[in-house]
DNA sequence: CCTCATTGTGGAACCGGTTACACATTTAAA
DNA sequence: TTTAAATGTGTAACCGGTTCCACAATGAGG
C-alpha cells in the first residue's frame, strides 16, 4: 500500500502539499495539483483512514447497536440507516445487544475505542450512564427517552388504533398480547390498547409474552387460545406473534377474520404474504432508519438543532385478518 | 479520554511499561504492574484502537459485505458471523452491495482504508480483481468460487432434492422458478432441479424471476399461474417467492398441497409460520455465518489451512405444502 | 568474587496521515 | 516604486499507541 510519502516523492513535492490536494485545503498551484493527482493515480494511492482518524480524533465510522438483526423488524431499520450513511460516506460498525446491557457496554466501549463519530442505538435504557458520559452524539432508534435525540413511532397511538379498529369491526372478547415488560414501545402499545378498550367498555384479557422472537412466538400463540378459547379478536405484540396467532387459529379450524380478527404491529415485509394477509399497525421502519441517520449526521456536523426527537406516524394497515368496518359516514 | 501517557504519568512509569502491562508482553515487576493497573482503573483508561491499528497495520475489524440485509435470508447469516466474531473480540464493518459491483468496490476500498484484518463477502464474482489483489484474507459466503476460501451450501443438490421429493409426492406438471441469472446458488438450484426432472422424465416449465426481493415476489407468483395454470407442483427459487406462490395459489382457490405442491429454498424463519407451513430445502444460514467467521479467524491467525472451502448440507424440510410421500420401504 | 543470563525499565523511533508555522514568490493597491 | 495581501510550498510536530534498543539491577554458577 502506498503512503502519502510515496506519493510526495513520486510527485516531487512535500507531504503537506499532497495532503492539501487530497483534502482540497489551502493553496495549491494548478500545475502542482496535476502532478500530485497523476502520482496518486499511478500509485493507486488511497489515504489511510486510520492515520487520519488518529490525528483528527474522529473517523468516518458510526456505531449501530440493535437488539437482534435476526428479528425481522430490524433489518429494515438497519437498511435505512445504512443507505443514508452510505450516501454520506459514513461506514457502520454493527453489533447485536440481545437487549443485554453487558453486550451493550462492550459495544459502546469498542465503538469509542474505534473513534466513531456518532452512534445509533436501539436500547431499553437510553438514560444509562454509559450513554450520558459519551461525548459523541447518540441517536436512539425505536426506543426513546425524553430529551435525548431519538426517532421512534408512537406506540401508544398504535395501541389505541389497534383497539379502536378491532372494536369497530365487532370484536367483543379481545385477547391482548403484552410484549416484554422492559421494552418501551411494547409497553406503550399495550397501554394504548388496554386503555382504549377500557374506555370503550370492551372486555379483554391479557396474555404475557416475554419476548419478540420467532422461536417463542408459537408458545404465546397457543397460550392465547388456551387462556381465551372463545376470543374473537387478538391484538398481538408484533407481527411475528400475530403470524403465529394466525397460524394457530387456522390450525384450530377457526376462520380468520370471520371467527377471530387479528391485528399485529410493525408491518414487517412478510406480513402481506401471509394468508390471509395480516392487518397491522405499520411503522415505517426503513424511513425511521434513514431519519435516524440523517439526524445523527446533523448532530455530527452542526452542534445544536431545534428538533431532536422525531416521531414517525403509525398507520392502520388494513388487510384481511380483520373484517370490513361498517361504514357509518 | 485518558491516553497511555496519562496513565504512565499517574503511575510514575514510562509508556513502554504501561504498554507491557496492557499487552502482557515482556518483563514487568509485580509491584509495577499493580501500580499501573490501579492507574488504569482510576483514569478509566481504555487503549485507543485507532493508534494501535495504525502502528500494527491491522485492526480488530473485519468487513462484512452482503447483498441486502433486508432480504430475510441474510440476517441469519449476519447474526452467525456477528456472534462468532463478537466472541473472538472482532468487530464488524457492515455494508450492503445490492449486488452492484460499484457499491462492492466502494466498500472493499473503505474496508482496506480502515485496516480491516479480513473480510466476509457474499458476492457474485469472487474472482474479480478487486478481491484477488487484496492482501487480507477473504471468505466468500453463500456464493463461492473454486479454490477460494468459502462457505456455502450445495445448490445443485438442493435443486435435485426439491425435484426428487416433489416428484415422489406425485407432481407431474411442475413449474420451476429460476432465480436471477447472475446469482450462482440460484443457478445451481435451478440446474439441479431441471436436470433431475429431465432424468425422471417429468414435464416442467420454467418461469424466469430476476430478483429475490419481497417486492417483486408477487409478480413471479402471478406469472407462474398465468403461464402454467394447471401446474400441480411449484419449485420456487427461494422461500420468499415460495410464500408469494403459496399466497397466490390460495387466492386462486387452489388447495395446497392437494391441488398444487410448493417447495421453497432456504428455510427462512417465517416459513414455518405460513399456513400451511412451507416445505423447503433448508440451508443452515446461522451456522454458515458462524462457519465463515471461524474460517476467517483461522486464516487471520494462522497462514495456511488444509480445508479452505466448507460445504454445508442442505436438507429437505418437510412441512405441509407437500403431500405425504407413499412409503415404499 | 567475577561473569553472564535473566529480569526490569525508560527513551525514542515509528505507523501515516494533518496542520501550524515559516518562508518565498507573485499580485494588487497605494 | 513601495508595501501589503494573496498565493504557494516545505519542515516538523502531533495524534496515541507499540516495540527496538540501551542500560541497570539482580541472581545463579563457577
Amino acid at each position: 500500500m502506498a503512503t502519502i510519502r510515496d506519493v510526495a516523492k513520486h510527485a516531487g513535492v512535500s507531504v503537506a502539499t499532497v495532503s492539501r490536494v487530497i483534502n482540497e485545503t489551502g493553496y495549491v498551484h494548478e500545475d502542482t495539483r496535476k502532478k500530485v493527482e497523476t502520482a496518486i493515480k499511478e500509485l493507486h494511492y488511497t489515504p489511510n483512514e486510520v492515520a487520519r482518524s488518529l490525528y483528527k480524533r474522529k473517523s468516518r465510522l458510526i456505531g449501530l447497536l440493535l437488539p437482534d438483526i435476526a428479528n425481522p423488524f430490524f433489518p429494515e431499520l438497519a437498511r435505512g440507516v445504512e443507505d443514508e450513511m452510505q450516501e454520506n460516506d459514513f461506514r457502520i460498525i454493527f453489533g447485536n445487544s440481545d437487549e443485554k446491557s453487558s453486550k451493550e457496554q462492550e459495544y459502546i466501549q469498542t465503538f469509542v475505542q474505534n473513534n466513531v463519530v456518532g452512534m445509533i442505538a436501539s436500547t431499553n435504557d437510553p438514560d444509562t450512564h454509559a450513554y450520558r458520559k459519551l461525548n459523541i452524539p447518540v441517536v436512539f432508534l425505536d426506543r426513546t427517552m425524553d430529551n435525548r435525540p431519538s426517532v421512534y413511532s408512537d406506540g401508544y397511538e398504535g395501541g389505541r388504533l389497534a383497539a379502536q379498529e378491532i372494536a369497530a369491526r365487532g370484536s367483543r372478547n379481545i385477547a391482548v398480547i403484552q410484549g416484554p415488560e422492559r421494552v418501551r414501545p411494547a409497553m406503550d402499545r399495550f397501554r394504548g390498547a388496554a386503555e382504549t378498550l377500557k374506555d370503550l367498555d370492551i372486555a379483554f384479557q391479557v396474555i404475557q409474552s416475554s419476548s419478540f422472537g420467532i422461536a417463542e412466538a408459537g408458545v404465546w400463540a397457543k397460550e392465547v387460545f388456551r387462556k381465551v378459547p372463545d376470543t374473537d379478536g387478538v391484538i398481538a405484540s408484533n407481527d411475528i406473534v400475530a403470524a403465529a396467532v394466525l397460524h394457530e387459529a387456522l390450525r384450530l379450524g377457526k376462520k380468520v377474520p370471520e371467527d377471530v380478527q387479528i391485528i399485529g404491529f410493525d408491518d414487517i415485509p412478510l406480513s402481506s404474504l401471509l394468508t390471509p394477509p395480516l392487518t397491522t399497525i405499520r411503522q415505517p421502519a426503513y424511513e425511521m432508519g434513514r431519519a435516524a441517520a440523517r439526524l445523527l449526521i446533523q448532530l455530527i456536523e452542526k452542534e445544536a438543532l431545534d428538533n431532536h426527537t422525531i416521531q414517525m406516524p403509525v398507520t392502520f394497515t388494513e388487510r384481511d385478518t380483520t373484517r370490513k368496518a361498517e361504514k357509518n359516514d
